[in-house]
DNA sequence: ATAGTATTTGACAGCGCTGTCATATCCTAT
DNA sequence: ATAGGATATGACAGCGCTGTCAAATACTAT
């Protein structure tokens, strides 16, 4: 029934050898041969086993995608993205969830232990590191240790001269701002996310740079801390705009946060964005069913899932795919022109 | 550096084939024998490797997540269950979106060769088939034409007499009902779901049921057609509390619609729950980011994720693990007492 | 004690592929 | 035409494990 690479072999006239190097587009086999060698193997419905291939080069054309506790939302579009390039390669993508973070984020031995242990009959030719994990010390030494190659995707921490793939939040978190200034708006307030996150800092620094290029004031009181969570959006929505000066807009640097502030908003009778402009960051799924839907960034998420996959099966060559990847303005109903009063 | 099973053998004073036996959990090893193995094959942090043992029994310990397009915490649950049942064996699941449907749900033949193509070279052992797919005609064609087992996961259809997993959506919208009406609830109103979906009859059997056993009447009024969108569910909600005589409850058939409810009701100036209940279903992030917090239904994704790689993994043994599993009604803000007006 | 049965172990081949290295074929420059 | 190098192909072993089947050993009932 099914076909192995001595069937093709036969039929094709040609050595074993030979398809396989067809089949793993080597160099050096003529043209007339590969196209005979092609054309018989899609007749025969061939197609290579995984085992035994990996059994013979030692590879086993998997890949790990290492994730902790991100939203559902972040893992299966990076998930999408590498599957996708997985299959350009005839790889396969394994989904190993890790439970490794306890709520205070560190991780004790006998977890670590175990994990190595997990990791170890884990025979994959390489590892997706997501957000947290990437910053996970003791994640990383282990994959090191296994030597399992490795691509951490939007880490807060350097990794040597290792391949990383991110995205720009300064840029991304800047050009929000600026579009909020052409808006018309001056008094644009500010809500950071989770201190202990990587990309805090980096949205925060988008807004203030294109605050200061604008030469538009920073009220302190205009900043506000927030956690990423949607009640802290609340929170920090009813200080501004319990202000005696509240601003126009807020910046709420994620979308449940802004999702928030649009809820406060309304529940202190104000319209958006008639009243207040609201610029989230992410474009999760809840960006849409709010209403107005949200005016945010959309990550290149699935890209980063993609280009991580892409740089782990080309290990060797060096053929560079993009790092850091672009990112998109999203522009909807909760931002709009600064209202004259 | 890395052992293998010849090593252990060596060191253990036993043929690999017994090795082989011990590691495979094969009966008729001598107790002393199994200890003695198992020890060694500890001290050596042995680990078998999948791609020989796969080549040498024709099995790739693989087991594929087939999915479409459902929501992304839908899939991440079942993968995280799936995962789980997985590593207790020495499985892995690989990841497979597949992209089947389009905006109509059917697939064309050219998608359909490419589908099996791709599930040709997927060297798995079987695959979960999560919804919609577990109802697509060609997708289940193709898996068995493969000959590779499956597990449909809350399929609409009957799959012959294949093992499925599922929860008992009637008896958890029963469920929620009753709690409604224990609130003192009696005009209670029902947003069904996108009538294409396996779920939207059972739901709302399970109301009637519910209403029926109360001796409480369905006004015709009450029951709205939903599409399992929030807009639908704020469309629905502003129909049902325009009515003359409002309902008192609103059980919107899932999680989105019912903040479409809440979003509504917002609007129109009631509060939740003081002046109207709404319930919920699927317990989606979504739940526990609005205000009020959702009443809804668990429904054991996780466990059906489990349950379907289990099922897959004890193919032979007549092992029977449940098959339909336990929900739970999560009572949150979104409900109180009906108040007296 | 002895045949007969059940349990436990091992030798060996081979799963389907690729790495190595030898061989054959082609081209280019003289 | 021919040496010499580049290119194309093939023979063969063996990757690490398990299935088969035969052998050894342990039990049981007489």
């Amino acid at each position: 029934m099914k076909s192995t690479i001595h069937d093709v072999a036969k039929k094709a006239g040609v050595s074993m050898k030979t398809v396989s190097r067809v089949l793993n587009h080597e160099p050096n086999v003529a043209t007339k041969t590969r196209e005979k060698v092609t054309a018989v193997a899609k007749e025969l419905h061939y197609s290579p086993s995984l085992a035994a291939r990996g059994l013979a080069s030692s590879k086993s054309y998997l890949i790990a995608l290492l994730y902790d506790n991100p939203s559902p939302s972040y893992i299966a579009n990076i998930q999408k993205g590498a599957t996708q390039a997985c299959r350009e390669r005839g790889y396969h993508l394994v989904a190993e969830p890790l439970d490794v973070e306890d709520s205070n984020g560190v991780i004790d031995g006998d977890l670590s232990a175990e994990i190595e242990r997990h990791l170890e009959r884990l025979p994959v030719d390489g590892a997706i590191l997501t957000p947290p994990l990437c910053d996970n010390g003791s994640v990383v030494r282990i994959l090191q240790r296994l030597k399992i190659p490795y691509v951490p995707v939007a880490p807060i921490s350097s990794h040597g001269n290792l391949p990383i793939v991110q995205m720009d939040d300064v840029k991304a978190s800047k050009e929000m701002t600026q579009y909020l200034i052409s808006l018309g708006h001056k008094k644009i307030a500010f809500i950071k996310g989770h201190p202990q996150h990587s990309a805090t800092p980096r949205r925060f620094e988008g807004f203030r740079e294109a605050m200061r290029k604008a030469e538009l004031e920073i009220k302190p009181e205009y900043i506000e801390m927030g956690d990423y969570h949607f009640r802290s959006g609340i929170a920090a929505a009813e200080n501004l705009l319990g202000l005696k000066e509240p601003p126009t807009a807020i910046f709420a640097s994620n979308d449940d946060m802004a999702a928030g502030v649009i809820s406060a908003a309304n529940r202190l009778g104000l319209s958006v964005p008639k009243d207040l402009s609201v610029g989230g960051f992410d474009d999760t799924p809840l960006a849409r069913i709010l209403w107005p839907q949200l005016t945010t960034v959309r990550q290149p998420i699935e890209e980063l899932g993609f280009a991580a996959a892409k740089l782990l099966m080309s290990k060797d060559s060096t053929e560079d795919s993009a790092r850091t990847l672009e990112h998109d303005l999203i522009v909807r109903g909760s931002t709009g022109p600064r209202h004259a009063k």
